[in-house]
DNA sequence: GGAAATTAATCAATCGTTTGATTAATTTTG
DNA sequence: CAAAATTAATCAAACGATTGATTAATTTCC
C-alpha cells in the first residue's frame, strides 16, 4: 500500500507524548507507544535509543518552541503595565493551548528521580520568570508600580494559570465541562486573562 | 526482645508515602516499600490487599485530617477579610508543613488513570474551595468586597501556594536553599502569607 | 545492489501478587 | 492451671505477566 506515507518517527513522538501526558512516564509502556503509533516496538529504540530517549526528545522539542515567543514583548516601547498584560495574555494562551503537556511538565517537576529533566524544565521556566521579573522590577523602578514581593507576584501569575489547567473543576462548578472542548476553553481563557490583568493592575498600580 | 515493638503496618504506610512522594506511584515498587519499611513483601498484601490498597489508605488518612481544620473559622464573628486572612494563614501552614504529600496529591490530580482517586482528591479540595467561596461571596454581598470573579480569586490563592511548593526555585533565586530546611521554610511561609494577605486586601477592598 | 527501514521473536530483569510453612500470641476447653 | 485449639503475624520462595531492550531476518526504497 503506497497511499499512506506517514513518518513513523513522528508518529512515535506523537503517540508517546499523548500517553506520557495521560498516564505518566512510568505508567506508559513501550508496547503501548508502539501500538498507539502503529510502529513496531523495535522502532522506538531504533530511532531514539530508549524509552527515556523518546521522553527527552519530546521535552526538548517543546521547550525549544517555548523560549522563542515572549522575548519580543520586553523591547516594545510601552508601559510596564501594558507589557505585563501582554505577557499574561501570551502565557495563558500558550499554556491553555497545550494543557496536556503542561500537566506533564508539572508532574515531572514534582518528581526527584530524573534530575536532568528537572533542571531542564526549571531552566526553561526561569527564562519566562526572569522576563516577568524584569518587567515588574522596571515598573517599580520607574515609579509606576508599587513596591511588592516580585517573586511572589510571579508565583501568583504562574500558579493561577497552572491551577486552572490542573484543577479546572475549581473554576467551573458545572460538571459537564471540558477543557478540551474549544468553546469551553475559549471561555476559561478569556476569564483567566481578564482576571489576571485586573488583579495585577489593581495590586501593582493602586496608590496606597 | 521486648524493646522494639514497632507497628509493621504503620511502617509500611510511612515508607510507602515517602516513596510515592519521591518517585511516584508507578515509579515505586512493592519491593522498595518492603525494604524501606523493613517488612516482608507479603505483608503489603496481607494488610492492604494490594499496592493500590496502600495508596488509597494513605490518601484517605491524609484527607480525613484535611477536612476537620478550617471549618471553625467561618463561624467566627469577624469580618470577611479577617476570615479570609485566617484561612490563608491556615492553608499555607498546612500545605507547607506537608509539601511532599501535597506534591503527590497534585501529581495524582494531573493523571487520568485512577479516576476514583481523582474524584476523592477533587472532593476533598472542593470542601476548602467552597469555604473560601462562601467567605468571599459573603464579603461581596455585605458590600465590604468588590465584585470579582470569585472562582478565579480562589484559583489564585490556591495556585500561588501550590506553585511555591512545587517550584520553590521561582521564589528563592539563591541555589543553596531547601524547603525541607525548617529555617528556610519558615521564611517562605511568612512571605507567602504576607503576600497573599496583602494581595487579597488590596484587590478585594480597594475602592475603584 | 545496498543502505535504510521494518518486522517477529526473544532476551534477562523486574513487576505485583500468591503460596505454603512457621512462629508467636491468644482463646478455648477440660 | 495447663493442654489443646485457634488466630494473627511473618517469612522465603515462587508465580505468571510485563517490562525495556536486543537480535537476526526480512522488506522497502533509491
Amino acid at each position: 500500500m503506497k497511499t499512506e506515507k506517514v513518518d513513523k518517527k513522528q508518529a512515535i513522538l506523537d503517540a508517546a507524548e499523548k500517553l506520557f501526558c495521560e498516564t505518566g512516564y512510568e505508567g506508559t509502556s513501550t508496547r503501548q507507544i508502539a501500538k498507539e503509533s502503529g510502529a513496531n516496538m523495535a522502532m522506538i529504540n531504533y530511532y531514539f535509543g530508549s524509552k527515556e530517549g523518546v521522553f527527552v526528545e519530546i521535552m526538548n522539542e517543546r521547550i525549544a518552541g517555548f523560549a522563542s515567543q515572549l522575548k519580543i514583548i520586553n523591547e516594545d516601547k510601552i508601559s510596564a503595565l501594558e507589557k505585563l498584560h501582554k505577557v499574561i495574555e501570551g502565557y495563558v494562551n500558550r499554556i491553555m493551548n497545550n494543557t496536556a503537556f503542561h500537566k506533564m511538565m508539572h508532574r515531572e517537576l514534582s518528581l526527584t528521580q530524573r534530575p536532568e529533566m528537572y533542571d531542564k524544565i526549571k531552566d526553561a521556566m526561569s527564562q519566562n520568570m526572569q522576563l516577568i521579573d524584569r518587567i515588574i522590577t522596571g515598573g517599580i523602578e520607574d515609579g509606576s508600580f508599587n513596591k511588592v514581593d516580585v517573586r511572589m507576584v510571579i508565583a501568583t501569575i504562574m500558579g493561577t494559570i497552572t491551577n486552572i489547567v490542573i484543577a479546572p473543576h475549581k473554576v467551573m462548578s458545572c460538571s459537564n465541562f471540558d477543557l478540551n472542548n474549544p468553546k469551553d476553553k475559549k471561555i476559561i481563557k478569556e476569564r483567566a486573562i481578564a482576571h489576571l490583568q485586573d488583579l495585577t493592575t489593581v495590586y501593582l498600580t493602586t496608590k496606597r
